[in-house]
DNA sequence: GCTATAATCAGAAATGATTTTCATTTAGAC
DNA sequence: GTCTAAATGAAAATCATTTCTGATTATAGC
């Protein structure tokens, strides 16, 4: 796992610091999206220890690079996820429990279309989100 | 305008309150989206003073009733517009210029099948919004 | 292995949009 | 007009996120 963190990253052309890897490390390990002082706060606990802007920014430039998910939230804080699956989808997030599961649903094509013909516009970037509550929270 | 307004605030149990119709008014003048801090200062000048928090609150509250339209941006701030078709779809919205653009397309019942079906889970919401420039932006 | 150096980091402090509080006012029902 | 719940304003607080600055460190080239 640390070492294909440690590959990935200089692929990217980013140093794999000890911080770095903490924090995709504490990622991969959740199953969940954490906020950036989640994700610190499990550094501590694997004693690695870390500034909170140094997570925040290393988050940041992670999901930038598309190593992490960004996850919207209605409550606007951020959260992020690490997502093994690597090709384009879009995910639905538990609001209860803060699982993520990988939705093969993609309006792309339809969009960029309608947005092209219709519009005559240019897509830059799509959100899909789909928030609601998974199995588990549903049985339980 | 403003008659109407006053109706679809009593339909909606809200109070229909001078500040109240003045933030509606000021953006259904507009054809782009607004953050508050713009909305309230669009009221002053249309001698409209009231208190940033009301102008928050208010947003909030029209926008949860559906008379208006969060816009969730990329840069985290709010957002809000006054789309006055009311039947459900999504936005194309200008990163340049900030119009706002219907979309016709919306996944919905593609993507609740399946949450429903593959993963079992339950949908409370769903975010589609496409982020772009709109045709005038791209011309000039 | 050693060095140079650009990238990265920590900690403190700042930021600034958004929210809370609470006393006062007001819209709408009767 | 009177009453009451809802709405408002002003000031202050919140608090997640960002900036700053001076160390520290990973990596490439020798």
């Amino acid at each position: 796992m640390d070492i294909s963190f440690d590959k990935r990253l200089r692929e990217l052309k980013l140093k794999a610091t000890p911080k770095r890897l903490a924090i995709l490390e504490v990622l991969a390990d959740e199953s969940i999206y954490l906020t950036p002082e989640e994700v610190w706060k499990r550094m501590r606990r694997k004693s690695t220890r870390a500034g909170l802007p140094t997570v925040y920014r290393n988050l940041e430039e992670l999901s930038a690079c598309g190593v992490l998910i960004k996850i919207v939230h209605p409550d606007r804080r951020l959260y992020y996820y690490f997502c093994p699956n690597s090709h384009h989808h879009h995910h639905f997030v538990c609001l209860s429990c803060r699982r993520v599961e990988d939705l093969s649903f993609c309006g792309l094509e339809v969009i960029d279309r309608e947005v092209k013909k219709s519009l005559k516009g240019a897509v830059v970037s799509h959100l899909v989100q789909v928030y609601g509550h998974c199995k588990e929270c549903l049985a339980g």
